[in-house]
DNA sequence: CAGCCTCGAGTTCC
DNA sequence: CTCGAGGCTG
């Protein structure tokens, strides 16, 4: 599954029968077949077991596809073989399916990460500053290792462990509930009796190294990779008693859903996790200051070799639990921690070759081939390059990179990975470097379609112009189309869409929704004769098709990939206009303005650089109203113009962008012909309800109690908008003292006003 | 207008 | 996960 980082270990083995060597299967007689089908069903079920149960692949990807597909030939020739036990009738290889989907009721967060002792000052800066402490007043901060290993959280109800599910992408895990009673760090039922009823304690599931060093050594002929491996591995068995045969530990430092408060600090709620029977880490401290925490972090670096199990940096959070409620989360990450990492292995390689990728939106990005290396227990042949300049050692305005350091090909080059994921190129080696290597050139036109690829001011990505028109652009779109967070049609991944594409069978989106018309039941090609389908696995294709007919306006404004439009402006979009023939109707009217104020832009552009010759000040505000002036636009055009604008969210940037993408004749067209497919689903009403949900609201004046960012924040929990400035759409402002303008514009426009005390009053309810 | 924060886009491992 | 850039705030 995508996003999940665990790793496979890929044992010494019998490698499977060479594909190539069989004869053609039409020169089989039926006992030959038989015979064959046996033996490569036999092999098929084999390598399913390996890979799905013993985390231990004995075939590659392309031998497993290759014997599948070798099945598949025998079966359409000799049909009576194909049976319902057939691995060809278990499509769509089981991934996803072995464990059960937990939704988790509070999500479970990743952590913001820092490096540097910068990034831990910044960090207690700005939690200081968000709680509106006095400089000179407390905050207590705790520090405990960040153990490498994989989270889990355990559902206690009435006292019994009911579920264990893991992390997964943070909002939905998997259920390894049965796994995780085998693990002994793992209580079963919760000492004492003083839990709550319904408890939820999070923690990380982990491997010693003295036990990973037996279990590699044991004579599985299975070897992992490092103990986080061996870890996730271990958990993530079909067979419970292969867990329980696994030395696995657990260290809780965490919790999810409390039916009652169980603690009022961080450090409180460890030694209560203690009570309840978990192991809780011995090395969880209280600091005091920023000093506090740079001196832990660096004891618990010291200690890092001599603990026995791995751990990857310290996590600081702060104490107070009020606290912690109070700064509340961004999107994805909590603002009361911080992830202080230790700093990241490197290994010195040769780089080979330097690809040039071309994606979504046409941006060219540089991928280093290196020479494979172990970097952190992994091995990397591969590194982002980043872009041109990255390469060049020198960005656009002459600063350096790397020292100024250019990258070639031949040289040998530090590479490290960037938060322990992606490889990167830290430094080059120029003692080392081949005399004949000359420096990168990197391509002014596209690798793939050799259409110009233009690089615009300011911008640091080169980008292949050839739109719709150059294949790697298509397919990367398509791609996103049915990516998880779009259309997200059960069996049509990336991998499938591609290969339709490339046999021509979708070309656009729009592709998807004829499939069946085009491929279908009574067609003289059909899906269910392609390599590795069937019957059934085409039907249940088609059927996840019709299903997706009815798509959330966002999800389908997220999927139509124009630049900018990532999942939360689609979201902002959508609920802005609530409905596709309404964002449609705006866009179509506000394009005249769209225009003029492209050409305002560059008006504006114009004015700058001709200041700059003649030595004078430049004047871009006039500029640009000079250039609108000129336009003479209709008014009905500026209003949706500004409407758009006006949208939380979207600046002019991504107006212009929607706008382009919505005027393109062949983009509209492509998007006409999919929404004719589609029933698109208004935006759903927020569940909360507060006096504020749905509510534009304003700030002014200075807030006492909380600050302007705290306030924000519990606005949008709420469910509310929150403005800078208060306009006709404003349903509420809070004043605090010293309010000014913003107040007398509310009073004008008939706005309710409150005060401080009023808004604690909403926050709190 | 500058600095901060969040989002978007691209990428690696398999 | 990171970088760059867009959007918002002060």
């Amino acid at each position: 599954m995508a996003g999940d980082d665990e790793d496979r270990a890929v044992p010494a083995g019998e490698p499977a029968a060479p594909a190539a060597a069989l004869p053609p299967v039409s020169s089989l007689d039926a006992e030959a077949a038989e015979a064959e089908h046996a033996r490569l069903s036999d092999e098929v079920a084999r390598a399913n077991l390996a890979y799905y149960q013993e985390d231990a692949p004995f075939i590659s990807d392309a031998e497993y596809d290759a014997c599948k597909r070798r099945l598949e030939e025998i079966e359409v020739r000799f049909p009576h073989l194909a049976h319902p036990g057939s691995p060809t009738e278990q499509v769509g290889a089981a991934a996803d399916t072995r464990f059960a989907k937990i939704p988790h009721r509070l999500p479970m967060l990743s952590l913001e990460n820092g490096f540097t002792q910068g990034d831990v000052e910044a960090f207690v800066q700005r939690v200081r500053s968000f709680l509106n402490l006095a400089p000179g007043a407390a905050l207590e901060i705790t520090a405990e290792p960040k153990i490498d290993g994989l989270s889990l959280s355990l559902r206690y109800e009435g006292g019994w462990l009911v579920q264990a599910a893991t992390r997964g992408d943070g909002a939905v895990g998997e259920n390894v509930t049965a796994n995780a009673r085998t693990i002994a760090d793992i209580p079963g039922q919760l000492a004492g009796d003083d839990w709550p009823d319904v408890l939820e304690i999070r923690g990380e599931v982990y491997m010693s190294h003295v036990d990973f060093e037996k279990l590699n050594q044991s004579d599985s002929g299975r070897v992992f990779a490092n103990p986080r491996n061996a870890a996730a591995g271990s958990l993530r068995q079909l067979d419970p008693a292969v867990t329980a045969s696994r030395p696995l530990r657990f260290f809780a430092y965490a919790w999810g859903e409390v039916s009652a408060p169980f603690a009022r600090t961080q450090m409180e709620a460890v030694r209560r996790m203690q009570d309840f029977g978990f192991q809780t880490n011995p090395l969880t401290r209280i600091c005091a200051s920023v000093q506090d925490m740079l001196a832990a972090w660096a004891e618990i670096e010291q200690m890092r070799a001599t603990l026995g199990y791995d751990i990857d940096g310290v996590v600081y959070k702060v104490n107070d639990l009020g606290y912690q409620a109070r700064l509340g989360m961004r999107s994805t990450t909590p603002r009361w921690a911080l992830a202080h990492k230790f700093p990241a292995e490197r290994a010195w390689t040769r780089l080979e070759a330097i690809d040039i990728q071309v994606g979504r939106t046409g941006a060219l990005s540089p991928v280093a081939r290196l020479h494979p290396v172990t970097v952190g227990g992994v091995v990397v042949s591969n590194a982002t390059l980043h872009n041109e300049d990255y390469i060049a050692g020198r960005g656009a305005d002459g600063s350096e990179i790397r020292g100024g350091k250019d990258i070639r090909i031949g040289d040998w080059v530090e590479v490290y990975r960037a938060g322990d994921v992606i490889p990167k190129v830290a430094d080059v080696d120029l003692a080392k470097r081949p005399p004949e290597a000359a420096p990168y050139a990197f391509p002014a036109t596209c690798p793939e379609c050799g259409s110009p690829a233009i690089r615009e001011e300011g911008d640091s990505v080169r980008r292949c112009t050839g739109g719709l028109i150059c294949p790697a652009q298509a397919v990367e779109k398509l791609r996103h189309f049915v990516s998880r967070a779009a259309f997200d049609i059960e069996g049509l991944g990336a991998k499938l869409v591609e290969e339709l594409f490339r046999d021509g069978w979708i070309a656009e989106p729009a592709d998807i929704f004829t499939l069946e018309d085009r491929y279908g039941p009574g067609q003289p090609r059909q899906l269910k004769n392609r390599e590795g389908w069937g019957e059934k696995s085409a039907a249940s294709l088609f059927q996840a098709i019709e299903k997706r007919r009815e798509i959330p306006l966002a999800r389908l404004l997220f999927a139509l990939g124009i630049r900018h439009v990532g999942e939360v402006a689609a979201q902002d979009l959508a609920r802005h206009y609530g409905s596709w023939q309404a964002l449609e109707a705006a866009l179509d009217t506000a394009r005249p303005a769209a225009i003029a104020h492209r050409a305002a832009e560059e008006a504006v552009q114009a004015e700058r650089e001709a200041a700059q010759a003649e030595g004078r000040r430049a004047r871009p505000a006039e500029a640009r109203a000079a250039a609108l002036a000129q336009a003479d636009l209709p008014a009905d055009a500026a209003n949706a113009w500004a409407g758009l604008i006006a949208a939380d969210g979207i600046g002019p940037v991504l107006a212009m962008s929607l706008s382009d993408a919505f005027a393109n004749e062949r983009e509209r067209a492509a998007i006409d012909r999919l929404v004719a497919h589609l029933t698109v689903l208004p935006p759903e009403a927020r569940a909360t309800d507060s006096a504020i949900t749905g509510k534009t609201l304003v700030f002014t004046g200075t807030l006492e109690k909380m600050t302007r960012a705290e306030a924000k924040a519990r606005a949008e929990a709420l469910g509310a908008h929150v403005a800078g400035s208060v306009s006709a759409k404003t349903d509420l402002l809070i004043a605090g003292p010293g309010a000014g303008s913003k107040a007398k514009k509310a009073a004008e426009l008939g706005i309710k006003v409150i005060d401080e005390d009023e808004w604690l009053a909403i926050a709190q309810g």
